[in-house]
RNA sequence: GGGCCUGUAGCCUAGUCUGGAUAGGGCGGCAGCCUUCUAAGCUGUAGGUCGCGAGUUCAAAUCUCGCCAGGCCCA
């Protein structure tokens, strides 16, 4: 039986004897451990120490062995059951439930900066997560292509023209920049730039063509650089899609009661919190109209019993207002606000109106150029393995902290020793190699590997709660106590050559496999 | 003014939901380990007022209240 399963039945009988929720601990004192006879004994007026025998003694679950020690039971799984979960490892129950999952989402003519790493990296490796419980997972790209910027940006181009052949984006900074300088002397060019944007809304050809310019710049930057990232394929949800049915959504809203009028403004009353403000009152939508309109468009198109939005921490408030119109509107959907801490610089926070931005591409360079050089002194060098490396330790930086903290961006965040990706990718590439060529399975656990099967086995309950928690840090940080215990147990003795040990190993690697997988990292061939 | 998040060794971080068994790791420091399956590795060692104060409890990094610091959002 399953590790998860015999955990359940242990939970059941638990609180059949306590009367109480059970939750078990997955630590370090058994497979499964608990402190419950600690804590009933006082409310019954018993010795702790006896409650716990008394239990002890009670609970007869096939699979499963029980230790006392004080107040505490400490669960162990027979070796034949440890044996069985680890063969049958990644198989799961699928559940078949649909998600929609809105992540990366950047804005058009501006750089992918490294802020947008973190929705990217997080929302994919969710989404792998869900995958492999057999979720029907859809990515979801909400690009950011409208809005009075575009007036700013079209508005700049057309007084201070440049050449977009070479390097496009970085000159559209460029004038981003300088017009938010021009605009501090000079107000009157704000007015111009709504004006402008006004056009663009209105349908103006020229405008139009330009903004269309603009956009695909971008698109194709966003496509290299989810190459390089190995993101799944992300449906286009562009917010310049909801513009029309978000105006006639607001009309519906007014209609139907939905939402009301406030000082001119068309507002949706959210309880306890203030209004989610769909138009303003010179009639232009604002984002939330689009953002509401786009979640429409998901729930009936894709018929989700999940709706997750991987969106910063400054968001909140916003998605909590999102969330209770949607509701409003009949959407029974679960919605969760998968939020993040900000990626800030250690002169502030980023801001491209500043033109104050760290390029992801040039992280991810800087990454791979580093791991170059590691190569070239080993005589190797393998373009497709420095790429996975690279990536790997950004994202794994990224992925190995459930911060809901801000993180300050450090150059020597790329590290490749301790607890990073590489750690886990060469561990993957050393238990691959040993267990190659492994035996057919094993009768009992070789002395000196109960810790790393016993590791092993607890994937799936990771897993789980990764799922239930939507944590990847989760699965980082198990990689690393995996990678760690197998490479103590390589240094204790020889592997290679013992077919029993050539399984474990062999099965180590499918879960390291497994596990950087779900973060979005690949294996390389040689390390 | 209102609301939310964060504070754990020089630096980074797990644990906080669900109070419990010595507060786990990593980087950097120091001392070791390659004629044996990949040293991007392993072993040992030093380094802690868990932001501060109070309360609840047999037991608090974890729960409650107050304060301090940083960040975010709303008006």
């Amino acid at each position: 039986m399953f590790i998860e399963e015999l955990a359940k039945k242990t939970e059941e009988k638990l609180e059949e004897l306590s009367g109480e929720k059970v939750f078990l601990e997955f630590g370090e004192f058994g497979d499964f451990s608990t402190s419950l006879p600690l804590r009933i004994a006082k409310r019954t007026g018993k010795n702790p120490d006896d409650l716990a025998k008394e239990w002890a003694q009670k609970i007869k679950i096939p699979g499963i062995h029980v230790k006392q020690e004080g107040g505490f039971l400490n669960f162990f799984l027979d070796d034949v059951e440890l044996l069985d979960n680890l063969k049958y490892i990644l198989e799961f129950t699928p559940s078949k439930k649909v998600a929609t999952i809105d992540y990366s989402s950047p804005n058009i003519a501006k750089p992918f900066s490294v802020g947008h790493l973190r929705s990217t990296v997080i929302g994919e490796s969710v989404r792998r997560i869900l995958d492999l419980l057999g979720w029907k997972t859809v990515g979801l790209n909400f690009i950011g292509d409208w809005g009075t910027q575009f007036g700013k940006l079209l508005l700049a181009y057309q007084k201070w023209p440049v050449d977009l052949e070479k390097e496009p984006i970085k000159k559209l900074l460029k004038l981003y920049v300088k017009f938010h300088e021009e605009a501090e002397k000079n107000p009157q060019l704000n007015d111009d730039a709504r004006a402008m944007f006004k056009k663009l809304e209105g349908g103006d050809k020229e405008a139009v063509k330009l903004w269309k310019s603009f956009r695909k710049f971008s698109l194709d930057e966003f496509d290299k650089i989810y190459k390089l990232l190995k993101i799944s394929k992300l449906e286009d949800a562009s917010e310049s899609k909801f513009v029309d049915k978000g105006q006639k959504l607001v009309d519906e809203f007014l209609k139907k009661g939905i939402a009301e009028e406030s000082e001119g403004a068309v507002i949706i009353p959210v309880e306890g919190k203030t209004p989610l403000i769909l138009r303003k009152k010179d009639g232009t939508t604002i984002y939330s109209a689009r953002d509401l309109a786009s979640g429409i468009w998901r729930s009936k198109e894709f018929k989700p019993d999940l709706m997750a939005y991987v969106v910063g921490n400054e968001q909140k408030l916003h998605f909590a207002q999102l969330f209770s119109a949607l509701k409003d509107s009949g959407i029974n959907a679960e919605m969760k606000h998968i939020s993040f801490g900000m990626l800030r610089l250690p002169e502030g926070k980023m801001s491209t109106r500043k033109g104050r931005v760290v390029f992801l591409e040039d992280v991810l360079n800087k990454a791979m150029d580093k791991v170059k050089d590691i190569m070239t002194k080993r005589g190797v060098d393998n373009e497709s393995d420095i790429q996975k490396i690279g990536t790997g330790a950004v994202k794994f930086a990224d992925l190995k902290n459930n911060r809901t903290r801000n993180v300050v961006f450090d150059w020597n965040m790329i590290s490749f020793e301790g607890e990073t990706g590489p750690y886990v990718q060469y561990s993957a590439v050393r238990a691959k190699r040993i267990g190659e060529k492994f035996g057919k399975g094993v009768e009992g656990i070789p002395e000196d590997f109960g810790k790393l099967v016993r590791k092993l086995v607890r994937f799936r309950v990771i897993v789980k709660k990764a799922e239930k928690t939507f944590r990847p840090d989760l699965i980082a940080n198990y990689a690393i106590e995996l990678a760690k215990v197998f490479n103590e147990t390589y240094a204790k003795g020889k592997i290679g050559g013992i077919p029993e040990k050539e399984w474990i190993a062999n099965k180590t690697f499918t879960v390291l496999e497994k596990s950087l997988h779900l973060l979005g990292i690949e294996v390389p061939e040689k390390m």
